[in-house]
Order: C-alpha cells, then structure tokens, then sequence
DNA sequence: GCCCTACCTGTACAAAAGTACAATGTAAGC
DNA sequence: GCTTACATTGTACTTTTGTACAGGTAGGGC
C-alpha cells in the first residue's frame, strides 16, 4: 500500500515519514498519475495552508482518481468536513495528528471506513437523527472527578480565570488551584487549556491524551 | 483481537465462523464480561429478530463497555441506522454481510472508524451538508488575522504552549507572544483559553460572542 | 524614495498559573 | 472509634503567560 502526502510546503514531511517510511510526499495533485498506479494507495492532502475554495476542489479532483482520499486540515471546520466528506474524502482528520493516529486513519480508509475525530462523529449523527435522545457518552473522564472538581473543570471549560471561578464558588483562589492541580492529575492534562478542550470534548494533536 | 458475536438464535454461527474462525458466539450481553476482558475485542450484535425497542438499549449497553460495536441487522433501516450509531455502534451492516465484507468492517471498527453501508454515507453526508451550515456559522472573526497569526491560534487552539509553537513555527518564543498578544485584540479575547474556545467555535460566559 | 504591513526579536516587568509541602475540618462508612 | 474521601486554606516557590516599550527587516504600492 503506497501513501502519497499531497502539500504545497513540505513542512511536515518528517511527521509522515514517521508515520509511513515509505510514504511519497509531493507537491501536485497531477504527480500522482505519473506514480506507479499498479496496486493499492492512498491520498492525503494537506488543506491546511490552501485558499479555502481549492480545497473543495482539490478533494473532489483527488477522490475521482479511485483512492481512498484523506483531508488533513489545520483549523477544523464542521461545515466544511461534511463538505469534503461528501466529495469524496473518507477520512477528514488535523494535519497534526499523531503518527500512530496516521496508521489508524490508514488502516480504516484503506478498507472502506469512514474515518473523522470523535467529536465531529457525535456532531455528525446528532444532526442526522431527527430524534434527540442523546443518551452518549459526553467525556467519561470527568466521572473521575469530585462534584467540587467537576465544577472547577466546568468553569475553565467556559474560559474563566481563577479568580472568577473563587468567586463564583465562593472560595480561595489558592482552593481554585488545588481543585485545579487535582484534575489535571486525574485526566492527565498539563495546563488549563488543555483542560478546556477535553471537557469540551475536543481532541488536542499535539499531545497523546 | 476477540471477536464476539452476541445473538439469541445461533442461526449464522457457521457465517460468522468463516469470517473469523476464532469467533466467540454467546447469546447475553452479560456473558461477555465473563469473557478474558485483557486483549481488545469487538462486539457483533445481532439485532435482526429482537424487538425494536430493544435494539438501542442492547447498543447503549455494549458500547459503554468499550470495546468498538457493530449492529447487524437483517432490514436495512435508515432512521435506525442513525440511532444506533449514535447510541455508540462504530458498524452498521446486514446480518448476512459476507465474511470478507465483516473482515473490512472489523479492520475498519477496530482501528476507530466509522463502517456503514455506501448508500447510507451518501444519504448521511447529504442531511448532514443540508443541516449543519445553518447551525454551524464558522468564526467569521479569523479572517482578520494575518496567515502567521492564524497559524499561531490554531496552535494554541489545540492546546500547544509557546514554546511548543517557537519550536513548531522555527521563531522565538518571544515572537509567539508577540504573535499572541495581536491575536487577542484582534479577537477580543483576553487569554489563551478564551481564544482556544473560541477558534474552536464554543460560548464563553463572559464574553458574549 | 516613502509608507505601510507583516514578521521577527530584545529587555524588562507584571500577572497569572501551577507546584510543593503542610495543615484543618467534616461527613460518610466500617 | 477509626479510616477514608473530600473540601478547604496557608506559605512559599517556579514557571508560564501576557504586556510595555523599542526596535529591525523585507516586500508591495504610491
């Protein structure tokens, strides 16, 4: 299975070659024809740094080959995911994504799979069910904390400071922090934006939570 | 990787045999947490002849327990397809889906992707593009940033610290900052928290926007 | 040339955020 | 009574974040 990498810059050819050794990594879509087209392959395109109305078009050229197409965008936008989901991409992921997040993207658009973040699925089947019984599972890390903690997280997860939410809680903002230190221990994230994301149920890249 | 098929009747077991020789065939939800839980497994539910009602509380119940789960029904069933997949089915095919068609949707689930018929992903992706732009305004507010700035909020969007993104971007920490502090009054954000929530397009309490 | 913008960097400082170590009070359960 | 989990706060400290003020470079438009 042959994975080419689709980009402008050349930026994070180090990351793909992590993922994939023998990835080929070009800057044209049409240098993909002169690639040997024998066996199974797949196409990733690195929409991050392209004007907003080639990607859709790009996606589309890019999908009409045959080959399962990934689009790794660098601001993840729902509108636009269902958007190039439905000109034929079948995996929409960040351009960042981890290596091993690669391999498992791979993986599941080589065999026919849908692949798109976690939070953009539930987004995804809440629009289509016209029903609304949404008994899923929001983040099931947070039963791990206290109510006092989940207040706390909730706060941050909304932007507030410390002291806004000592204010809120009414308590020390030297409590705030301990609550504070306390949850990132136990969802095991290192600062409060990261802690404003999860709650949030949106997945950080960068870091393999 | 287990696979257990979970059915009342052991009708298809020889099917399903032949897709996995190695398959567990029990006929309760419960007999699988009897079952060596140490290596990951996935959970193939046979739906077709139990009663409607039932179906997404049987779903519901496997998926919280973690393993990927694949609804196998015998009528193919738009509205259901949807619900269930939102109860927590990472698949969704017919009963009697060939053995190497349920070797791709095993492949597929269990490296985290998403597996439903072709026709249901047209279908799915058209009320999904139809629904969401309405309900999904992006953030206009990005355009004001220049290419470099937006590189840098969509860093620290996704929870990077400055000196992740110097490191990403090849410029100074001093220079994120500098990058940060534009950012913020482009935006009207006051710190790094706000602005990951709002790139991310989710309210904030005290800023109203 | 001049002006403007985007981009980059430095020093210095102020303000948060976060950690280490320690302690008290309270309520629930065995 | 004892233990455990939770909530609370203190002092002191390090790190990170954010701002103020001050520059320097490169490119495009007039």
């Amino acid at each position: 299975m042959v994975r080419i990498f689709i980009c402008s810059l050349g930026r994070l050819r180090e990351r793909w070659v992590l993922a994939f050794p023998d990835a080929h990594i070009v800057s044209l879509l049409t240098e993909v024809a002169e690639q040997p087209s024998g066996g199974a392959r797949s196409l990733w395109l690195d929409l991050s740094s392209m004007h907003r109305d080639l990607r859709l078009e790009l996606v589309t050229a890019a999908a009409s080959i045959g080959s399962p197409v990934v689009a790794m965008m660098g601001v993840p936008d729902e509108a636009e995911a269902f958007a190039l989901l439905q000109a034929g991409a079948q995996g929409y992921c960040h351009v960042k994504a981890a290596p091993e997040q690669l391999r498992e993207i791979a993986t599941v658009v080589e065999h026919g799979g849908l692949w798109m973040p976690p939070n953009l699925v539930q987004r995804f089947l809440a629009v289509s069910t016209r029903v609304i019984p949404s008994s899923m599972p929001e983040v099931p890390e947070l039963n791990q904390l206290t109510p006092r903690e989940l207040m706390v997280a909730e706060q941050v997860a909304h932007g507030a400071s410390n002291r806004e939410i000592a204010l809120a809680l009414k308590i020390t903002e030297r409590t705030v922090k301990a609550h504070i230190s306390a949850i990132f221990d136990k969802l095991g994230v290192r600062d409060r934006v990261q802690l404003a994301l999860k709650v949030n149920n949106i997945p950080t890249y960068n870091t393999l939570n």
